[in-house]
DNA sequence: ATTTACATTAAAACAATTCTAAACTGTTGA
DNA sequence: TCAACAGTTTAGAATTGTTTTAATGTAAAT
């Protein structure tokens, strides 16, 4: 696994220092070959686990927060107690599935894009989302 | 105004008592003549200021909670500290000002139906939501 | 009236996130 | 190479939104 000086180079263009933790974090979440969505939690887990590492909160939410800004994640429009992020920067949409609180993608194949005829005045668009909320037949929703 | 004896009704139907604090829910909630959004503070500062009455912020949340349960209510799904609430329950869509925070109704006429192909195995869908993020255009977005 | 089940309340608990202040570490340039 | 600076990490405290708790209050049924 040496994507380390790729990684270097990629939080150096945006004027990010190169450290120990960041590397290990970009290392979580841009090495796996597919996209994920995940919590800060997960991902903290992910680092101390895997990686045998210990990291401290507040730096993965600062990173996580400047990954955000720098456009390596989005974050996913739920209301839930916390936060989703997502590895896939592109457009997309998702399943939101209530049972399991997990979020799956949803293919351009699986939704026709959204056409939107009008806008608010003096405003610019910045994200269109769609989720759709799922859950097992015989549950109660809300 | 004497809207009290249909929401002591309306509350009854849905197995509620109608106690004091729930009918001034339901005044500050269902007399305006146009539906809105809320968060928890907002509306217990309505209360509070309007109806100049003490209400304790539990109260405020179950009852939120149980009108939402009942479809009084549609929670709308947007990531933010806080949970915001519609008491327009029809299906719409809408806009979030990232620049003041503030939610407003997508008519109908404003977006074309959202088609969704392909279902999650064994799943329902329970909702479909578009929320179109805004900002002023030399906004940073993020 | 009395009982019972449901409601309200203030305060404590809780969970996610942000802040703080001190210690640490890349980077720059003498 | 090393000093110095600015940016970074850290543990813990603080903050915020929400839920729980346990005591008290109240509507409705007996």
């Amino acid at each position: 696994m040496n994507n380390i000086s790729i990684y270097t180079e990629k939080l150096r263009e945006s004027s990010l220092r190169p450290t120990r933790q960041r590397l290990k974090i970009c290392e979580v979440l841009f090495s796996p070959e597919k996209t994920f969505h995940f919590t800060i939690n997960d991902l903290t887990k992910m680092i101390e686990d895997k990686l045998s590492e210990k990291i401290s909160l507040a730096t993965v939410y600062n990173t996580i927060h400047a990954f955000k800004k720098k456009g390596y994640l989005k974050e996913i429009s739920i209301n839930s107690d916390k936060s989703y992020f997502d590895t896939n920067v592109t457009e997309h949409h998702h399943f939101f599935d209530e049972d399991t609180n997990e979020l799956i993608d949803c293919s351009n194949d699986d939704i026709d894009s959204v056409n939107i005829k009008k806008n608010i005045t003096g405003k610019k668009i910045k994200s269109v989302e769609v989720l759709i909320k799922v859950a097992s037949d015989n549950q109660n929703q809300n």
